[in-house]
DNA sequence: TCTTGCTTTGTAAGCGCTTACATTGCACAA
DNA sequence: TTGTGCAATGTAAGCGCTTACAAAGCAAGA
C-alpha cells in the first residue's frame, strides 16, 4: 500500500504534475474546472504531499526551532505557548527539542533541527560553544535569544534583565531590613541566567556593604530546593533570608521550611523567580519575580519571523515586575 | 553563503559523493584513510546532512510523532520525556504537537506529522473523528495510544484504566463514610479519559445506591477548578466530598477553600487525580491517584518501535496507586 | 603469468516535489 | 484573414541525498 504521489494524482485527473501541484500552491493559476478534477483525485486517493519532497525542491520550510533545558517544568511551557501560536498564525510549524540543561545536547539539537530544515531557531540564554556558534554563522541560521537579554551581546534577543531583575527584588528585599542573606542559586555553569541572578544578588548586597552567608548551587527540582534549604540552615541558624534562583528551588524550600518548623516569613523569608502558576499555589505565597512569559514568547516568534523574511529585527527588553506576597516580610527585630 | 553540500565534501575530499555518504552512514565499508580526508572536509566545511534530501532518498526518518493536549501543564510532560529519552536511545527523534485539546488541531497535527515523514504516532486517549482514524489507515501509519487503556477498542494501548483507578478512590473514599458527593470534572467532550474517570464517579457511587449532587465540568485551570468549587459550595452546602478529574482542577478547589474559610478535610474533603508534582506542594497535600509517567513513556516508546519495525506490540495496562494523602479523611459526623 | 575473489570506490538512477520556460489555445484588434 | 497578447497547461531540470551496480585495485592460488 504505496503513499499516492502527485504523479499518481495527475494521472488519475489527466493532467501533469505541474497543474496539481499549483492547484495545491497556487489555486488561483488554474482554471476552476481543472482544480475540481484535481481535488477529487486527490481526495480520492488520499493524497498527502510529500514534506521532504516540498522541502528539497522548494528550498522552504515554513518551520520554526525552539531548543529549550526542559519541558518537565512551567518555566518554559506558557512562554513556548504563546511562540507557538503567533508562529501557526503566520502558517509556520515549530519544532521543539529540549536538553535538559545540557550544553551537548543542545549542539546536537541545533544541528539536528538545522538539518531538518528549521528557517531560524529560538535558544535560551547566551551560554553556548563557540563551535556552535560557529555552526550557526556558517548556515546562515537566524536566531532569537530569549529567557535574557544581555545589550553587550551581538544575538538578536527577545527577553529580559536576569541581574536588573533580581538586583531590584534584593534591594526591596534589604530596604526591610534583612543582613543575614543565604541564597540556592541553580547552577550557574553553561547557565548565564543563573549567573545573572546570582550577580544580581551579590551586586545588591554589595552595595550596601554586605556579602552572602552562603550560595548553594543545586539542580532543578522542588526536593533540591528543600535540601539546599536543610543544609543552608544547618550552617547558618542566623539567616533570616533566603533567596532562591527560581520558584521551584524557593518551593522546595518552603517545604523544608515547614518540616523544621521554621515559620516563613516570620521566622526566615524566602523569595523566589519567574512566578510560575505555583508560586501562588504554595503557602505561603511565594514572593517573586513576575517574568512576561506570554509576551515575551509573542514577540520572540515576531523577531524570528522577521528575521527568516529577511527584516532586521531589534531586540526587546520586557519589562519584569516584583511580585510582593506572603513569603518575604522585615526580618524578627 | 549556500550552506555545503555532499557534493562539496565529496569535492573537497576528492572522493565520490558516495564514498562521503558510506562514510556518514556505514563507516566501517571506507577504508581508515579516506574516512579521514572525507571527516576533515567536513569538519572544515561545516556541512550537514540535508534531512528532507535523507528522507526522501532513503525513504526512512527515525522519526516518531507525539499529539499531546497541552504543554502547559505537568500532566503529559514526565510522560513525553521518558517516552523521548527511550526513543532517543534507539536512534530516533521525537516531533510534538500540542492540540489544546481541540479535535480540529489534532486531526491537523496527524496530518502534519504524517507528511513530516513521522514514522509512527503516539496519541492520547482515543476519542477521534473517523475520518482521521480512516486517514491513518490509509496511510499505514502504526499508532500506539496512550494515557488511557479500553481492552474494546483495537488500537494498540499503553496506558491505564481511568474508570477503574477513580471507581477505587471512590470507594475508599465512600468506605469513609461520604454520601454527600460533588465533582469538579474535566470536559469529557472529545475527552476520553475524562469521561471514564466521571463514569468511575458515577458507578462507584450507584454501587451504594448514590447518586452525585453535582457534577461541573470545566475547562482546564486552577482557576477553573476555583470557580467551580465556589459554584459547587453555593449549590450544595452539604456536600463533604468534592471528587476532582485531576489534580490541577483539585488544587483550585483547594485554594477557593481556603479563601471560603472551608477546612480540608474537616468540612470538606477533595481528592484529584494524576498525582502531579502540584499535588503535593499544596496544602493539605492532595490524595489522588498515582499514574506512573515514566513507565508509561518508557513502555509506549518500545510499543511504538516495535511496531514501527514491522514486529507487532500489545497493549499493556499500567497499575495505578490509590495515593492516600491529608485532604481526604471521614466527614464530620 | 593469469585467474579468482575480495575490498574499496565510482557511476548514475532515482526519491517526490517545485518552477522556469515552452507550448498551446483562444479572444480580439487590425 | 492574420497577428498579438494573455491565460492555462505541459515539459523537464533540478533540489541533495542513498544505493544498486559497475569498475578498479590488489593479494594470493593455479
Amino acid at each position: 500500500m504505496k503513499t499516492p504521489t502527485l504523479e499518481d494524482v495527475a494521472a488519475r485527473a489527466g493532467v501533469s504534475t505541474a497543474t496539481v501541484s499549483r492547484c495545491l500552491n497556487a489555486p488561483d493559476k488554474v482554471v476552476e474546472q481543472t482544480r475540481q478534477r484535481v481535488m477529487e483525485a486527490i481526495e480520492a486517493l488520499g493524497y498527502a504531499p510529500n514534506f521532504s519532497a516540498q522541502a528539497l525542491a522548494a528550498k522552504r520550510t515554513r518551520t520554526i526551532g525552539a531548543i529549550i533545558p526542559t519541558m518537565e517544568n512551567a518555566i518554559f511551557a506558557e512562554g513556548i505557548q504563546a511562540f507557538q501560536e503567533t508562529l501557526q498564525a503566520e502558517g509556520y510549524t515549530l519544532l521543539i527539542a529540549s536538553t535538559g540543561y545540557d550544553p551537548a545536547v543542545e549542539a546536537d539539537a541545533i544541528r539536528t533541527l538545522a538539518a531538518r530544515g528549521a528557517e531560524g531557531l529560538l535558544l535560551i540564554g547566551y551560554d553556548r560553544d563557540p563551535s556552535v556558534e560557529a555552526f550557526l554563522q556558517a548556515q546562515g541560521l537566524p536566531v532569537v535569544v530569549s529567557w535574557a537579554f544581555d545589550k553587550d551581546q551581538p544575538n538578536c534577543a527577545v527577553g529580559f534583565d536576569n541581574h536588573a531583575a533580581m538586583n531590584a527584588l534584593v534591594a526591596h528585599a534589604l530596604d526591610l531590613g534583612h543582613s543575614n542573606v543565604v541564597m540556592i542559586s541553580a547552577r550557574t555553569s553553561g547557565n548565564d541566567r543563573a549567573r545573572a541572578r546570582r550577580d544580581g544578588v551579590i551586586e545588591a548586597l554589595s552595595r550596601r556593604g554586605l556579602v552572602p552567608l552562603q550560595i548553594i548551587e543545586t539542580d532543578y527540582g522542588v526536593s533540591k530546593g528543600e535540601a539546599a534549604f536543610d543544609a543552608l540552615m544547618e550552617a547558618h541558624p542566623q539567616a533570616t533570608l533566603c533567596l532562591c534562583g527560581n520558584d521551584v528551588l524557593a518551593a522546595g524550600a518552603i517545604r523544608a521550611a515547614e518540616r523544621r518548623g521554621i515559620r516563613v516569613p516570620q521566622d526566615v523569608s524566602i523569595t523566589g523567580f519567574d512566578d510560575i502558576g505555583l508560586a501562588s499555589l504554595v503557602r505561603p505565597n511565594l514572593t517573586t519575580v513576575r517574568v512576561p512569559h506570554r509576551a515575551m514568547g509573542q514577540a520572540a516568534a515576531a523577531a524570528i519571523l522577521s528575521l527568516v523574511e529577511g527584516a532586521p529585527a531589534e531586540s526587546k527588553v520586557l519589562p519584569t515586575e516584583l511580585c510582593l506576597r506572603d513569603s518575604l516580610a522585615a526580618p524578627r527585630p
